[in-house]
RNA sequence: GUGGCUGUAGCUCAAUUGGUUAGAGCACCGGUCUGUGGCACCGGGGGUUGCGGGUUCAAUUCCCGUCAGCCACCCCA
């Protein structure tokens, strides 16, 4: 006898199919709105297009195997290199922008803890081929929507933004060396879950100035003015100009709503690929992990062996939002009661009850009955205890009550 | 992979300082009640107390290991 499925994986009973179909109801619902079209693609791939994008280390955290043929090949544990690799196949004959959403499933092999286990579902919404931050706003937009679809509002979640570049920009502005930038984006990454004077003692490990030290630490607070300001003078102008019509941008495609963002140049995103605009939404109360998380990757397609589109796209998990919106009572599983419950008096065959369901069947009506004769209250309980929406019963004279 | 806490029926929990066939509620199944708002009553199935060892006359209760879960770290989706 088998009890429960490996570790970090869930069983879906009917209740928990019908939150999960309700996330990805929603989600495809707003993806829609915003004109995003569906793809998908192999749930195992060869080892090698993660190997190549993250180096070998990232095989510790695949689920990987030699299958048959003698192939090294893993279960996705994200949708990214699949969906670069599709774009780059066809490229030249795509039209641009590329807007493609994908909801997979996805696997690591990590040990589990809350909000994260060995499998998840995960949106996936990307364009290729649009350079302008009219597209990183685009994207902000959908994630804010599909927060908004399930009823949070920005009292409940914020989007935390930033942008590589500026971030760079600032760091060496304060006198940080180019050799410790990488350094300090991971003190920066964990900012938020060390003690201050432990971060402040791992820059100065790394070289940073004395008097850079406090504003690093710092550096969630950072005013879009005094970034502006500062960097007014240097080669990063332009791209702070830009943020600043990112930051316009996005409350316009929200309605003008401008409660949704915050600029925190602490929002990192892993150390990886991404090379301009990122974004993290959370929940206020930070009880939860990252809802969502995204940004632009424009080198990554042509390091894949592909042509140099740019790229841009977030990812929300159905784990942690799952969890929040319990929590917020916002979890809205679809109906799934039949529309009719047949019953029948006991001297009316059971072929009656079959023929009745087969004509509300044929309307597309759902119909349960009880499958064998039962007396009259059995069934009445059986229907009741079903939840169906309207109990009939039919008698030996042909008639319905 | 590391550390801490936890592990009794599908669920929530009980079981006096270790002591005799491990209990209850809910759920499930069967029956009674020919009219109720998922009512009531009666009855039933289901646990080798996560698993494996050890200590003991005796272990759910103590010890060790293992597996699993939770939390943190690592790392990130």
């Amino acid at each position: 006898m088998f009890k429960g499925a490996l570790p970090g994986f869930r069983d879906f009973y009917p209740q928990e199919l019908s939150e999960r179909a309700f996330i990805m109801a929603t989600w495809r619902e707003v993806a829609r709105r915003y004109a995003f079209v569906e793809y998908d693609g192999p749930p195992l791939e060869p080892l090698e297009l993660y190997t190549r994008k993250s180096g070998d280390e990232i095989v510790g955290q695949l689920y990987n195997f030699v299958d048959k043929g003698g192939r090294d090949v893993a279960m996705r544990p994200e949708m990214t290199p699949t969906v670069a690799r599709m774009v780059a196949a066809r490229a030249n004959a795509l039209r641009k922008p590329v807007r493609w959403f994908s909801m997979p499933q996805l696997f690591r092999y990590e040990r589990q803890q809350k909000g994260r286990l060995r499998e998840h579902f995960q949106l996936n919404v990307d364009i290729f081929g649009a350079a302008d931050v009219a597209a990183d706003a685009e994207l902000v937009a959908c994630a804010v929507d599909i927060m908004r679809a399930f009823g949070l509002g920005s009292q409940d979640v914020v989007v935390r933004v930033s942008d590589r570049r500026i971030l760079q920009a600032y760091l060496e502005s304060l006198g940080v060396p180019a050799e410790a930038v990488h350094g300090v984006y991971g003190v920066i990454d964990k900012l938020e879950r060390q003690p201050a004077a432990v971060s402040a003692e791992k820059l100065v490990a790394l070289g940073v100035p004395a008097d850079a030290i406090d504003r690093i630490v710092t550096i969630a607070d950072v005013a879009f003015d005094e970034l502006s300001s500062r960097l007014a003078t240097t080669s990063a102008a332009p791209v702070v100009q830009e943020f600043a019509d990112f930051l316009r941008f996005v409350p316009a495609l929200l309605g003008g709503d401008e409660s949704w963002l915050r600029l925190d140049l602490s929002i990192v995103r892993g150390l990886a690929y991404y090379t301009g605009i990122v974004f993290e939404l959370f929940d206020r109360s930070g009880e939860f992990r990252a809802i969502c998380g995204g940004g632009r990757y424009d080198t990554l397609l042509q390091s894949l062996g592909g042509s140099e589109l740019p790229a841009l796209g977030f990812g929300m998990g159905d784990v942690v939002l799952g969890e929040l919106l319990r929590a917020k009572g916002l979890m809205r599983p679809a109906d799934t009661r039949a529309d009719y419950w047949i019953s029948a008096a006991d001297d009316v065959p059971l072929d009656t009850i079959m023929r009745e369901a087969a004509r509300l069947r044929a309307e597309g009506q759902s119909v349960e009955y009880a499958l064998r004769a039962q007396s009259l209250s059995k069934q009445k309980k059986a229907a009741q205890a079903s939840g169906a929406k309207t109990f009939v019963t039919l008698t030996n004279d042909g008639t319905n009550g």
